[in-house]
DNA sequence: ACTAATTTCGGGTACGTACCCGTAAATATA
DNA sequence: TATATTTACGGGTACGTACCCGAAATTAGT
């Protein structure tokens, strides 16, 4: 069957304001060479008949490549965690290069401040035309962002948010609900009302994400007036070596510890420890569904796993970018992800 | 930045094989009017320069609008499920109306299987490229796509799967892994090894995803041999009042009954029953995100709903069709989804 | 050998937009 | 008033494919 015929384009909007297509077009794309009186015009009975551009068409014309940037931290022999955000891009990019979208990476390390400074600036020389980045470092995120504000490229936060940057979208976990859930599900597993333990495994201490999760993780204790003690250790040093060292510190020092909280994904660490010492009575939770982690989950010795979909995230900031550059589409400010649960019975069906 | 000059299309092919576009075009779209010995060496430099259709132009240049039929249940004032995969039906049109492609919902009335007779005869009579069906009555949706076979006409199923048809994809969740998934959280908030019950409510008896779901859950108690007794009672009228007769009379004849497990999204009416008796010691686990059982989860009536996100569910299968019909990519022949736990602390982010 | 029918193939247009180059009109300057 | 410059606008092509209509070549029948 035949197309919709009652679709109106720059032909009929040219033919109704008695001015060329190109006219018309300088119009739409804000072009100069328009008196304002035809403008005004031309305007009209784009409202009039409510005109939707052909996307393919004006891709199809288009000479113009989009470049969309993507500063996210480099997969290391610490965690592979990133390999998964990696995968959303891809496949993202999959789908909208046929449009003359061209989204290219830009990896920093995470242990290195300067490492996301260079290549912030990298972005910034090459010209792009929007960014999709994990604001791991606050304040060098702040900069680069304000940057881009200026420059008026629009860009969007994974992962972690800074509220009062200006972002076209923020698209990533509610970290207090989520340290929130953490908390409900050790009430799962525990028998009584002794200790838990709250460990955070980073390098990078005063880490906006662990602190959240954290903070959320005891309001839900607070909130339901539970007794247990809640203790905390940071634990700088990310090798197994180190995380041993100081969980049989805390395990010496407080023999009462019947449930463990990991604050990222480094729970394997703590799991691996666990299996080592064959502490089969504490229950252990933590983040990420990453194949350690999987492997311990299906082991037992993790009972939960709390994942964020942060393929789904990077998937989706980009195609927020796509959404907006070349939709022109509106995008939510914040696109919360959900706090799913996984298990030992349900985790061969996760899809991050 | 330019596009990529490495690109080879029609012409080029064209060129190089000393025919026109109009050949090179019947050869791509295997029309006749192309002698064999034309056709090879078309096909060769098609292979050799590993010739990418370009999606924009193809689909600006067709006349021919592709039609997709959906085949689900109505939504009905017995339960507004059906609501959701329809919006996934409607997400998946607004991205690929632009492509020339027309997505038709016919419902049916779950309660009347010559409603779903009907559906499929006036799909098969119109004419349609692409099937979308939720097969609730087997043997009627077997018929329907048995047609659809000879008629070469792509078919894709949600909710349920008929295995030994042979579907372009099935999109939708393992039952017996979500009974399983069910039966352990039951276990999170039973205190004893007392008896458990199985609650069906459904006018269709013999309903496939039920009679997986409950096998499923009841292969979790014999595999980690818990010596809990598994009541069951099948509710054939799904009115309050008829649930609440039932549900009344079984816990009179076992009154150490702690949990429920309720097979599908009726398990409102379970909780309301609950509720209104002010039994608040009986755990109760369903299925469903819907606003009657998110309503009873944040009351805590319901402790915990699992969910196959029938939105995402429809959404992808008809851009699974879009995608063997349009992209002439591949599409996996099973897509299991995640078996989602939603509780009291996470709902407010689950997406569908 | 001639005519009719069929097959193979090509020319050209359409799809809807982006945008380059050129022209006419308006404005500024000498 | 004449000339130079700037502004507003239009003609036409390109993007890559789908496909309609017509011509030439081939095949079949008398």
């Amino acid at each position: 069957m035949e197309k919709n015929s009652t679709y109106f384009g720059v032909k009929e909007i040219a033919r109704r304001a008695n001015v060329s297509i190109a006219t018309v077009d300088r119009v739409i794309h804000n072009r100069t060479g328009v008196s304002e009186k035809t403008k005004k015009k031309i305007n009209e009975i784009i409202k009039e008949l409510d005109y939707q551009p052909n996307i393919l068409a004006s891709r199809l014309a288009s000479k113009n490549i989009i470049i969309l940037a993507v500063l996210i931290p480099r997969v290391s022999e610490e965690t592979d965690f990133w390999e998964v955000p990696l995968r959303g891009i891809q496949r993202a990019d999959a789908e909208i290069k046929q449009y003359g979208i061209q989204t290219i990476p830009y990896f920093f390390d995470l242990s290195d401040k300067d490492s996301f400074v260079t290549q912030a600036r990298l972005i910034l020389e090459r010209g792009v035309h929007g960014v999709m980045l994990s604001p791991s470092f606050i304040e060098q995120a702040r900069n680069f962002t304000e940057e881009c504000q200026k420059l008026k490229i629009p860009y969007v936060f994974i992962d972690s948010n800074i509220p009062e940057q200006r972002s076209l979208s923020y698209i990533g976990p509610h970290l207090l609900k989520s340290g929130y859930v953490g908390a409900k599900l050790l009430t799962y597993r525990m028998k009584s009302n002794k200790k838990v333990l709250v460990v955070n495994i980073s390098k990078e201490i005063e880490n906006y994400n662990y602190l959240q999760i954290e903070e959320g993780f005891r309001s839900y204790f607070n909130d339901n007036q539970m007794g247990n003690e809640i203790v905390r250790i940071d634990i700088k040093e990310t090798d197994y070596l180190s995380v041993a060292k100081h969980m049989t510190s805390v395990l010496h020092d407080h023999t009462d510890i019947e449930a463990i909280f990991v604050t990222n994904s480094r729970v394997f660490t703590v799991a691996t420890f666990l299996k080592n010492k064959n502490k089969n009575n504490i229950s252990l939770i933590g983040y990420d569904f990453i194949k350690e982690n999987i492997q311990y989950l299906n082991e037992g010795i993790i009972d939960f796993l709390i994942c964020h979909k942060p393929e789904e995230q990077a998937y989706r900031a980009v195609m927020a970018l796509y959404q907006t550059l070349v939709m022109g589409g509106s995008v939510d400010n914040i696109q919360y992800m959900p706090i799913d649960i996984i298990t030992k019975e349900n985790y061969e069906f996760y899809q991050n």
